[in-house]
DNA sequence: AAAGATATTGTAATCGATTCCATTCAGTGA
DNA sequence: TCACTGAATGGAATCGATTACAATATCTTT
């Protein structure tokens, strides 16, 4: 048991503990040959300073905190990542919060900004509304945002441009031909199914096809959702030959859909989703899809929120604009699908 | 800003600091009348007790910590969700150590023990030493494993049987025909290899059949090293009709060479797996793995935990022998195999 | 109504570090 | 040798809670 404190270092080293503090933390104010004397005590007795006493003098925890909405979806394991990563390498630990999708649970997990557990919290939840992460701020608590765009300027946000995400998708699925394409939206609240939803219907309006609802309905951003979403579009109006699920998670409960109802994919429906999840790759056929950097909007924000929080001013730049990627794969590509199958087969 | 301190409060409510603390901790010990005073001032201030100061004064900082060696394996994410969950339900809050992989980052965590960032420690590990783990806890930190049996009164341990799950897929291998059936390990001293590579013996013992080190390879793991471990097997023997792969990941590997190779499973090879990732039912052909309650062990061992650290005093139980399960699939079975893949591509 | 028992409240020490301020020490120039 | 400067060190307050112990108020009981 590490039972030793600051006093018995500096009995030991027979000096005072402000001594042994200062050779803990600024040792450049100390003699060599005391501190040499210090830091052999400090050997001796296997001493680590007590991270609590230190927390309560300094104010600071050197913790971190990150919401997501559920670990085990690959999306967010991939962000926590990248914030782990750049934490660490900062000499910052964090605390996951897992709001297991229920939306209440989201903001309970400020009580940890609130009671000083975490220096600083990061969002990935696309429940809460802006309003209330700006309130949170505006307590005087840092927090980051990745996902969407906040407007104040003491939130640093990473986010992808969903109306173009969205418009890139629409656009790809009437280049291959298609006229009649469903949406398959998350929660009706959630801010990336709003977005996702204008950029389809603005691809639709450039286009000159006309709006359909029946062609949209709301799941719930994972598979059964996507699943039973899908179900429901059929019974509305079964007409569409192309599905944009509002992430991969959905699309896959679409897949389930079709295997139970014989559909072939693509010949017969198109699919595409949106997150990149490891899954993508291995299904069949291959989920055509949008790549958004999860691990680096995890790494740039908490970087810039230890920063903030470090130096107590807003930095010149808080808003990230990354860039996301259409990948083309088998699901929504009819003649890609027959190639690659063909040299998945036969290629040695 | 929870600016507001105790004796604010306390002077708020014209009472002393003990009494405040008092009404927020043994509340039974104070009239109701001034309790409701005091708890009147707190909401009127918006008052939070700061947790670095009671973290101080009470020892505990009511957070474990969890060291797994990715976190992105959805093995090890479906643990974390367990240990989570039941540690949150208790008031506890959970850190994640990520070990990325590497060998000697794992050792490197117990110095949150040390100096008392977190009250208690999960191991998911499978490189460090059983005596390098004994080693923390006889310094005096509570802590447990998750993944294998630890020969130490105070450290409580969930596993299954790694030999068991060996035998159990040797066995169906040899059940389904096989007679030459190759062992992809993973790393060489990981405990899980090594164990499973027993059963894995024993099972052909008991069979009548000869072991043929030449049928062996170390992995690491990953996909990636499941990949070129599986191709320098078929460099030393390629003879055999089956591959019993130490975990899932690995088997995707398999997947991969076999696709580029254009071997068919199961026709031409059959293909197990363990710890049955979501991915595995995914895949086609569907992989045969073996279950293990991985989510169950999380909460378990935590629950365990926690009651140790509280209770000060090794509970009777503390070694959990989960059961595991095999699953056979398509993957390993032709006949399976061939209807299932009917199945999917006809019912309605 | 007095004495003793019990319930309620307050005072002050404590947890283990950091750091301001004061003091001591060594080195320099006159 | 003395006064002065800057560097090195020490003493003690401080962070914000909990809690042992002491003091006071209230209730019983006779």
């Amino acid at each position: 048991m590490s039972e030793s404190k600051i006093v018995d270092v500096a009995r030991r080293a027979k000096v005072s503990v402000a001594t042994v503090s200062r050779v803990l933390n600024r040792s450049e104010q100390v003699s060599e040959k005391t501190k040499q004397r210090v830091l052999k005590a400090i050997a001796e007795m296997n001493y680590t300073p007590n991270a609590m006493a230190k927390n309560l003098r300094s104010k600071r925890t050197m913790t971190l905190g990150i919401v997501v909405s559920d670990i085990e979806v690959s999306y967010y394991a991939e962000i926590i990542k990248g914030v782990e990563n750049m934490a660490n390498s900062l000499d910052y630990k964090i605390i996951i919060c897992d709001a297991q999708n229920k939306q209440e649970r989201e903001l309970e997990y400020v009580s940890l900004l609130q009671n000083r557990t975490v220096d600083g919290m990061i969002f990935v939840t696309p429940y809460m509304t802006s309003k209330e992460l700006i309130a949170v701020a505006e307590e005087g608590y840092s927090i980051a945002v990745i996902g969407r765009y906040i407007e104040h300027e003491s939130i640093p946000c990473a986010f992808t441009d969903n109306v173009k995400i969205a418009k890139d998708v629409v656009n790809h699925l009437l280049e291959q031909g298609h006229e009649r394409i469903a949406f398959l939206s998350g929660y009706a609240d959630a801010i990336d199914s709003y977005e996702r939803l204008e950029g389809y219907m603005k691809a639709l309006r450039d286009a000159g096809l006309p709006f359909i609802p029946d062609l949209i309905d709301n799941g719930d951003f994972n598979e059964s959702g996507g699943f039973r979403s899908f179900l429901r579009l059929r019974e509305k109006n079964d007409a569409f030959t192309a599905v944009f699920a509002a992430n991969d998670e959905m699309a896959l409960g679409v897949y389930k859909a079709c295997r139970e109802l014989s559909i072939q994919i693509p010949s017969e429906l198109a699919v595409v989703g949106v997150d990149n999840i490891r899954l993508t790759k291995y299904v069949t056929p291959k989920l055509s899809t949008v790549e958004q950097p999860k691990y680096t909007m995890g790494a740039l924000l908490t970087e810039k929120l230890i920063d903030q929080m470090n130096h107590n001013e807003f930095s010149d730049r808080r808003v990230f604009k990354v860039d996301s990627k259409l990948l083309v794969r088998e699901s929504s590509s009819y003649a890609i699908e027959r190639s690659s199958n063909q040299g998945e087969a036969n290629t040695s």
